[in-house]
DNA sequence: ACATCTCATCCTACTAGAAGGTAGGCGGAC
DNA sequence: GTCCGCCTACCTTCTAGTAGGATGAGATGT
């Protein structure tokens, strides 16, 4: 797997933003980590604020495309559900990138450089209105019961992930993601 | 009001923890608040692991009690739910506190002290108990009807609040809070 | 074929300022 | 008098960011 230099930087970041947010990682961590010096990553990356924006961008980007192909390959609405969550499980239970890296920085969003703050609402937004479609649909399709309107349940579902993440990362309980997450699902279908 | 010069700091660096978390404040940003030089500040408070575990250990002892006059003055668990509620919607609304402290730390749990990490679980499962006892309580005397155990359901409902304060501050709306967190009562209710 | 031009990458070496923290002194209250 | 709170002055380390040079690969000119 040849991977550019960029790449493995932004890689890094990415993890480093996860485990700390925008203010718990510095330019040092990201030179020791990929193995290069500090002044090179400032050729790739001027500024940290531009490194944290383009892995931003990167990572909405993915999910988004993730999202749209899901809905593609997936046609069962309780099923692309399934699989949105367990792709956070799995995330979880490996450890690998337990944490969404907008949710990581929604929560320092005040100090956020305009740019990335900006980001970081387009994807909850986003990702609102993935989980109220799938919602809505499926409940025209009759797998889903839902006592509000979509979007409205599509921000409950959103909140009780992002919710369950900080849960199992604070008991650091892998588990607990899903035994959360899960009744939640199942008050929804028929 | 009489308040010491470290209430003043510990409430100056509460709500600068609840903004940016641990690594988004510094001694210089509660020397400009408080109206104090920073050296000042360690005469208080020696080291900033120290001064934030003083700070959590007053919040989870504040909460603590809170949450138990809270259930002596009020004997309807489903109004005991609603008033735990309803103070994190006020702060929302007042834009006052917008954001729990442990919650705040406990995405950060990873690079935190271990003495602070230590507190934010003990807050998280005290938390998690009360809720857990609240809805107990409830569901013998036929005011909840719990789709899971009390423990899990506490859990979920937990994670529905911390998850709707995150989008409530992503969105800059105060009243997604409760657009999140009212309807996921309703289905507790019978 | 060869020289060279250009460009991207990465390096060494550096800066200014902010970080957390220390040492020691001044002044007022008990 | 001595202890507490706060100050001035300082230290070290880390921060993001800059300047400029070495290397090497690809394109271009002759």
């Amino acid at each position: 797997m040849e991977q550019s230099t960029s790449e493995k930087i932004l890689d890094v970041a990415q993890s480093l933003v996860v485990a700390g947010g925008y203010n718990g990682f510095s330019y040092a961590d990201i030179s020791a980590a990929v193995g290069i010096h500090k002044a090179s990553i400032h050729h790739h990356f001027p500024t940290k604020a531009e490194l944290v924006s383009v892995l931003v961008g990167r990572y909405v980007r993915q999910a988004q495309e993730g999202l749209r192909s899901l809905r593609q390959q997936v046609s069962d609405p309780a099923e692309q559900l399934d699989a949105y969550v367990g792709y956070w499980q799995k995330c979880v239970l490996d450890d690998a990138e337990p944490f969404c890296v907008c949710a990581m920085l929604a929560s320092e969003i005040q100090l956020l450089p305009d740019a990335v703050a900006a980001q970081v609402r387009a994807h909850f937004r986003n990702l609102g209105e993935w989980l109220a479609t799938v919602l809505e649909t499926g409940e025209e399709q009759g797998s889903f019961r839902l006592s509000a309107s979509p979007e409205e349940e599509a921000q409950m579902l959103m909140a009780s992930v992002h919710g369950a993440l900080l849960s199992a990362r604070a008991f650091g309980d892998a588990k607990l993601f899903f035994a959360i997450v899960s009744p939640q699902l199942a008050k929804l279908r028929t």
